[in-house]
Formats: C-alpha cells, structure tokens, sequence
DNA sequence: TTACAATAATTGCATTTGCAAATGTTGTCT
DNA sequence: AGACAACATTTGCAAATGCAATTATTGTAA
C-alpha cells in the first residue's frame, strides 16, 4: 500500500481546518474579532479566568504570540489582564463583560458551521469522530519530540 | 444539551493539526525546510508539475503566500519555475530531482507520525475517519462563503 | 539571608503572512 | 485589429508569528 500525500492525516486535517478557519473568519471580521482572539475568549468562557501559559496550551498558540494578542484584546475591553498579589510572576487573564456578551453571540455562529461540515452525519458518527480526534492527540502527546 | 468550545470540531481539528505540524516540522528543521515547503513538494510528488493557483488550492495556501514560497524554494534548488510557450500567463512549478530525492526520504518520516498517532486504532477506523474528513471537506466546499 | 536555579511573562528582531494594488497575458466582442 | 474584461501571478506594505534574549518573581539550598 503506497502512501498517498493526499490521504494522510495531516493534510485532510489541515484542509478542513483551514477551511473552517476562514469561513468562521468572515464573520468575526465583521467584529473586528480574528480567530486566535476569538479562540482565547471561548476558553476563557469555558474554563473560567487562566494563566498566560495555561491559556497557551489550551488554545494551541506559543505563549509570545498569546501576550501580544492579549494587549491587543485588552486594548479593546474584551478581557483583564490582572497580576494576582499571591504570585506576582503570574498574571490572570480574564474576560469583560463586553468580551462575555461578545463570545455568547459568536459561538452559535461557530455551532452552525460546525453543523455545516456534519450536515450528512448521524449523532454517532460525530461522537465517534470526535473521540478518534481527541485519541490522537493524546497519542501524539506520549511522545515529546524526541521520537 | 450546551455548547462546549474544547468539544467543537474545529477546536479538536486544531489541536491535532498544530501538534502533528509540530512535530514533523522538528524533522524537517534538520534539513532546513518548513512544513508549507514539504507540503508543496509532497504535493508536486503526487500529483505533477501544477500551476501556481492549482497548486495554492491543494495544500491550502495563499497564493500570494504561495509566489513567495516558491521563489525560496526555487533559490534553494527544490523546484522549477517556468512559464510554458503556450500560455505565458500561467507558471509551471515542478521538482527538481533534488526535490524529489528529498521528499522521498521525508515522506516515511511524515508516515511514521501518523503511524503513532492512529496507532490504536484499527484500519476499519482510520478508514472512516479519514472519509468523515474529506466528506466535512465538501460539506463546507457547498457554501461559498455566503451563508 | 544571600546566592542561584526555576518559573512566568514580555520584548527585540527577523521572518512569514495576507490583503489589496499592480503587472502582464489571454480571451472576447464589435 | 482595437478596446476591454477576465485570468494568473507578483509585489508593496502592514500586521502576525516564532525564536531567543530579557526582565521579574518565586523557590531552594547553603
């Protein structure tokens, strides 16, 4: 069995990420909004106030990229950015009001592309799907770039 | 039932995609190469000498992106670049046989990665996973960018 | 308590990216 | 043939990214 570039998982999992990526991009342009800061206030509403480095890793982002993007969301009222008196090397990122009531319109928006790309599934399949992705991830986690 | 941001398609996509693309692009380092690079070298493998567009279209990148990319790898003797007889608005990209012989040697590497990644998973699986991909792929292909 | 390692975040700087505008080429309509 | 639209690629420029170095704080061991 030949290996076909087209067929491996990397590139079917980047076509269709890209794809989602932009799509979704077009309507938080329309806020202002890029997906990497968007992506930072769905974890924030989710998880609750992070750390810088704990955030990093939620959203996938070197944590260089992920202070810069905080400043700027910051500049624009969407989240805080508070050192806590118990750590002081450490700084607490957490959303606004402003950034909450934004990210509670924006996710529905996200579920309906979502529900685009898995029109043709059933419940199952998506469950199945899903798994199979977060199982990877762990997979690939074991090993630690060394191998 | 409520919307989880970490369960949501294309967070779980990301998440593979930017750590699988972590991984490989370690490798590819030692041969001073990027993972857009080897995407468009493996795709020139597969497929042929393509065009500039057809070729953004395949390893989704933009083409401006793409121009540029191509100039770096043309610099570093990987690929062609030449403009046919019969249509001198077009570009024709293709390997070199340095190209080939590297993206010979790399593309095992790349196979090895997803090896680890879906290695708990039986070939039935991968199957269906892999056609649940392509099938979301085209599911999102339907809207132009509109809806 | 002082010195030094470890952790966390930020900043400098070079590279990459993406949009829009510019350039060059082919197709079409009169 | 001439004018103009459509197509394919490239380039200008501003913004985003990633690595390495820097700054600041906390933990630890003598």
């Amino acid at each position: 069995m030949t290996y076909r570039f087209t067929s491996s998982l990397p590139y079917l999992l980047n076509r269709v990420g890209v794809r989602m990526g932009e799509l979704f991009s077009q309507r938080l342009a329309e806020h202002d909004l890029t997906l990497p800061m968007y992506r930072v206030m769905a974890v924030l509403r989710q998880e609750g106030p992070q750390r810088l480095s704990d955030l990093s890793a939620m959203v996938t982002v070197e944590i260089s990229t992920l202070s810069r993007l905080v400043t700027a969301m910051k500049r624009k009222g969407l989240v805080s950015r508070v050192r806590p008196e118990d750590n002081g090397r450490t700084v607490r990122i957490d959303l606004t009001k402003t950034g909450e009531k934004l990210v509670d319109n924006l996710m529905p928006v996200a579920a309906h592309f979502e529900e685009v790309g898995i029109r043709s599934f059933s419940e199952d399949e998506v469950a199945r799907l899903k798994n199979a992705l977060k199982q990877i991830h762990e997979n690939l986690e074991e090993i630690g770039g060394s191998d």
